[in-house]
This record gives C-alpha cells, structure tokens and sequence, in this order.
DNA sequence: AAGTGGTCTAGACCACCAT
DNA sequence: TGGTGGTCTAGACCACTTA
C-alpha cells in the first residue's frame, strides 16, 4: 500500500507498439520476469494492479497471463495470487520424466500412480566441450563444460543412465558438493541456485547397442538394445542450457509419451 | 436464413447444470459435433448464432470454442467460419508422425523441412485379437480385427514399420481396395469412410533387437537395435480405436518429441 | 457491403483464501 | 472482511473473407 508507485517495475506498453496490446502486455510480463525484478516462486502484483501499471483492461492482461501459465512461466492460485514458476519434484515427474514401468496390457488410466526416480551420482567432471555438446548448447567447442553421470532407478531397479553437460560459464560456481547436497531435482537446483529455470525441451529418441560404461552402470548386457534420449532443456528464448543423453534399459520400462490434449 | 431455428441441433443449456457455463457450453458443442449432425469439415453457425441458441454470451461461447480448438476438435478461420476439425496431411505430419532424419548436430529450428512418408501397404489381413490387442482396443479376446503392414520410407529409404489394429465392427466395410486407394492418410480415411476422427493417442516407446519380419521389411540385420513404438490412437471420449505399433530404423533417423510450449 | 472471427473494454458477481 | 483470481456479460471496434 505504501510502496511507491514504480516499485513493480513495470512500464505503461509504448502506444506504438506492433500486435495485439494482449501480446504486448505478455512480452513485457516476460520481460520483468526474465529480468529477475520477480524470481521463482515470488507472488506478482494483482491482475488489477498490472493491467493499469501497462493501461490495459483486465481482460486482456487476462488473455496474457493465460499464455505465460501454459508455458509454464507463471502460475496462479485463486483467492491467493500470481506466481512465477517454481520447479518442484511434481513439475520434473510431470513435464520431463516419462519413463514408467511397463503395464502388461496398455489400458493405462490417466490416473496412474508414478514415482520419482532414486538418483545416484557415478561422476561429476569438468572438461571441455566437444562438437556436438557445443552445438546443443550453442557454445563453442572447447569451451569448459560440467558432465554429470547419474543412476536412476526405479523401484530399486537401475533403469535409466543419465548424461548432463552444462556450460560451466552459465553455471559459475556449480560445484559437487552443492550438486550432491541438493535438496530436490536438478532443475530445481539449476532455478535456486543459477537463476536458470527450464521451461521446456527437445528431445530425440533412438535405440543403439549398450556400450561399456552404460552396460556397467545399468547392469545390462554389452550390446543390448536400449533407448537413447538426447534432450536439450531451454529457457527463456529459447535458449539451451542443458544437454542430457538419458541411455534407458527398456526390458521393463517404456519412455512414454502423450500425443497432444492440447 | 429461411431454415427453422432449430435446425443446428443446438440445445439450450439445462439451467440446473453443473460447472462453469462455458464448459456446459463446451459440452454441447462436443455432443452436437460427436452426433454427426455437423460432420469433419462442416462449418458451424457463427458464434453469435450459436451463443443465442444455448443462451449464453458470445465471450462465454467463445471460451468453450478456445478449448475445442485446443484439443483438434474444431478449427476457426477469421471471416470464414468455425469449422468441424479434417485429418489432412499436414495435420498428421505435425500431430502423429514423429520419425525425422538425424541431423548431426542438434542445432534444430522449429522451421526446418519435414516430409511427408512414402507409404507400401505389404499386409492387410483379417484375424481375431490376441490379449494385448483386445486390452488396447477395449474389445474382448477373439474379436474380428484388421491387420495391416506399412513400410514407410523416407528420401527412398525404408525406415518404418508400421502395424495397425483395428476392431472389424467399428471399421465396417473396411477392405483391402479402399485402404490402397485412399487419397491422404490413414486417420483421414478412418474419418471419410467410417466417421471416425482420431483426436490424439498415447505412446509408448522402447528399444528391442530387430525380429525377422521387420529385418525383412526394413532391411536391417536380424537382432540389431530398432525403435519400438506402441500407439493407442484415441477419438471423442478417449475411446481407443486403433493399436499401432511402429517399429524404427533409428541408425540415421530420429523419433522426436517436443516437451510442452503449451 | 455484409458476415465472420479477433481484440478490447468496463463492470458485475462468484469462489477461494487469509486475517 | 477484504483481497485475490474465476466467470460472465453486452457491446464496441478491428481484420479478414466473400460477393
């Protein structure tokens, strides 16, 4: 109430700009979000506070908070607010783990129980970037990289070899220590830690032949076939922060995937 | 103009309904299109039509429509209509069909180039489902089906095959002559010839050793890693209506997946 | 020019949450 | 009780399509 008027640090939408004013009250939500003025988990001001900080109606400040909650850059909570994002163990379950148990006859309730993995850490190493890790993340080749190794399992059974690669320059000060003592996901970490929140990402699927190092990490047979997923994780703009090659035993798990509610 | 008022079909909305409005209204429309009294590609009354005959404001039908279009049911083109959702190439293209080639590194605009599958029918049989099948489709054991075999090739190279199941009694008169000589694909022909319009589908992937008819098909050695892909392809009320499983050439193509813009 | 969907507004009322 | 987001309305005006 006694703040002064500019403390939300939003600006009145320029009367010139192109597009629908909708849009142009999302890019400037988007703007004072990415800007860092509203972090993770930090409660916006009201819909009626906003609309007249940028001169617009509540309705169509409406129609652009609707698209930043579908792209999973705020959220909102009725009779309590509107939040910036957190990434929370829900979240990683729901938008970016999709490995499940195999179900013998795929009747499959949208209901399903589904459990988070048990992650363990088999290597954390600093190095430089190679061609391809360069060009996932848009950096250069030989730029200084961070490579993580993890075990997930499920249900006390190893089924997923997860590589990450970070740029080491995106991710000052990630160390292991603060890795192995982190309290909830890595993207969670990534969020509080970095101010890097992951939005959304790409992912290719391909089967190949189990190599040394997944063979003894997953406990499978050398030249088995199991499932590689190369994922890039993006931010705001787009922009890569993180490349993950998942290698997935699928003798009793399957990498899931729903083909567009919406 | 001249036609009686109650030729849309359009019921008004039961006052002691349960929900918000628009989702009654979303409802009604759903049960008028799932009717068949406006087939794919009909157009719909206009919305100030259609908001008159349930008896609600056009922001609120407009709410319900937002929601339909979402989920592929219909589709709006501004000055032209609301029109009942039709499975065309490009609809399949960027909805169904996931198999890319492997670029090198994985730079990937959302713009690059896609093409569309060279499709050879080398089966088409009718048999009765196995468990697996019957649990897919919800038929019972025993029930008639009809198998077909694709081989689907990209730039001249056989890099998929495809096996659909589908329930004989819901494809009536399915036979051999009219799949072969379809015009688009296979979801438009299921919509053209047997009414039915798939809206989304579940997938399930894993990596197994190539058997001997895909070998065959596809021209891999016997045992070597391909992609498995198990499809439930769903239509009005996530009712199943084909089993689909697509086994994956993945030596130089990918299966790609986007995690969630929205 | 007439008809369609697309945007925007201002305001009412409801449901939920805190205090 | 007062503040938040959620729903709903009625109407204005814009942009696109067709005739």
């Amino acid at each position: 109430m006694a703040t002064p008027a500019s403390s939300h640090g939003l600006q009145p939408l320029a009367p010139s700009a192109a597009g629908p004013l909708f849009r142009q009250a999302k890019r400037e939500l988007q703007r004072v979000v990415e800007s860092g003025r509203y972090g993770p988990g930090d409660t916006l001001p009201s819909e009626g506070v906003i609309a007249q900080a940028l001169g617009v109606s509540v309705g169509t400040l409406r129609k652009a908070v609707d698209e930043l909650v579908h792209e999973h850059v705020l959220v909102r909570r009725q009779g309590k607010g509107t939040f910036v994002a957190l990434h929370n163990d829900d979240r990683f379950l729901f938008q970016f783990f999709h490995v499940e148990p195999r179900e013998e006859f795929p009747v499959a309730d949208e209901l399903r129980e589904r459990e988070y993995p048990h992650v363990e850490c088999v290597a954390f190493v600093r190095g430089r970037a190679d061609e391809a890790e360069a060009a996932a993340l848009r950096i250069k080749p030989g730029d200084p990289v961070v490579r993580i190794d993890n075990r997930l399992s499920l249900s006390g059974r190893a089924v997923v070899h997860d590589r990450l690669v970070v740029a080491a320059q995106v991710f000052k000060g990630f160390n292991e220590k603060r890795f192995l003592e982190r309290p909830s996901t890595v993207y969670n970490l990534y969020q509080t830690d970095h101010g890097i929140t992951v939005l959304r990402a790409r992912e290719r699927a391909r089967a190949t032949a189990a190599g040394r190092e997944t063979a003894r990490i997953l406990g499978v047979a050398l030249g088995r076939p199991v499932l590689e997923v190369h994922r890039v994780a993006l931010t705001f703009g787009d922009k890569p922060v993180e490349y993950r090659i998942s290698t997935i035993n699928t003798a009793s798990h399957d990498y899931v995937s729903l083909l567009s509610k919406r």
